[in-house]
DNA sequence: AAGATAGCCCTAACCGTTAGGATTTCACAA
DNA sequence: TTGTGAAATCCTAACGGTTAGGGCTATCTT
């Protein structure tokens, strides 16, 4: 129970990393409601169970690297140098994220999240629970000494600045206008 | 086709309200998870079937005034006098609409909400259509003159305001709080 | 009165998801 | 090396939300 020594942990990796392949090859190939939880297990050749072994949901397939958004997002408050101010810091962040979700390759995914009522629901889910992580971190900065709600409120805000920008026609000046709004909104509530 | 006289949509709606009331009746009762809709069904006397034909989802028996919410906030926006500002007006809107989920009633069905995660994400793709028939309303309104990403953000902020007042200690304050900051954040937007 | 249609019913299924329990694979220590 | 425990996987069967298909009746329109 302490600390695998590595064969284990490599074949649970990369069985994890085989069905998210998989499950992500199929659904843009035919779709992501034409595909079944049964057809991305056999295709994998992994069991039924196997699959939600590894991913809490059909939806979560798609969504493998969610984690690493919200730690981007977090540690570019807790990380950020002592005294460097708050939403430049954050600005830069989401400007970075959303390159990344609206790159080259990632237009496809994107155009199937759209088309999915069931994954843009499941999206919205995810912001939230991003939302809460960066609304703790927040709270938890010492140099801030804002409200709770304060702290709230801004974190939707940022994820608000994210989901818009994924979707805009132009994603970086849309980041960049939302921040001027949350810049002021934050600098409102100064102590 | 146009303008039926009477029976039948009253007859419909009949049944649309026995199946809503026995549907949050049982799960009161009983627990939203262990009451399934053929229960629902068998319980209002109606078939499964019937029941899909009035709500598209088991979440959505219990946000039955889901339509409501959605024409009192654009309304707030759109019926206004002309020329009162915009903020003031969203501001009561927004209080109104948390005393009404945060009455003395409403305090069940809450609890029953928080406890389910399928209800808080079908709670939360709801507020996000809100926010963009609200986002809608403020483009389409000729005083503000703002752009499209504007007027999004603030409808998305807007509904963080309600969203984190249903769920705070104070719901009264913390619509006060996040509405001071959403104001900095329009008037930085000031053409 | 006679069609047309909306609302409802029944049955059977689909699909995501889970329980239960067996089986294999690996890590580690005797 | 081999025994042991635990983790990962598997199989089967089911549960519960949801939908398709097709039929029946009450209501509406003309």
């Amino acid at each position: 129970m302490i600390e695998q020594s590595g064969r284990r942990e490599r074949k649970k990796a990369a069985t994890r990393q085989k069905i998210a392949d998989t499950a992500l090859r199929l659904f843009l190939e035919r779709g992501y409601d034409a595909v079944g939880i049964r057809d991305v297990a056999a295709e994998a050749d992994v069991a039924v169970t196997t699959v939600f072994a590894h991913f809490a949901s059909k939806e979560a397939l798609v969504f493998e690297r969610d984690q690493d958004f919200e730690q981007h997002l977090t540690r570019a408050v807790t990380d950020r140098p002592p005294h460097e101010p708050l939403i430049p810091a954050l600005h830069r962040e989401v400007q970075a994220l959303v390159r990344h979700c609206t790159a080259e390759g990632s237009a496809p995914v994107r155009r199937m999240i759209e088309g999915s009522p069931a994954l843009r629901e499941y999206e919205e889910s995810m912001s939230l629970r991003h939302a809460q992580a960066l609304a703790a971190a927040l709270t938890a900065d010492p140099h801030l000494s804002r409200s709770a709600t304060v702290c709230r409120a801004t974190a939707r805000f940022v994820i608000d600045a994210y989901a818009l920008a994924c979707r805009a026609d132009d994603p970086g000046a849309t980041v960049d206008e939302v921040f001027r709004m949350i810049k002021a909104a934050w600098e409102a509530t100064a102590p």
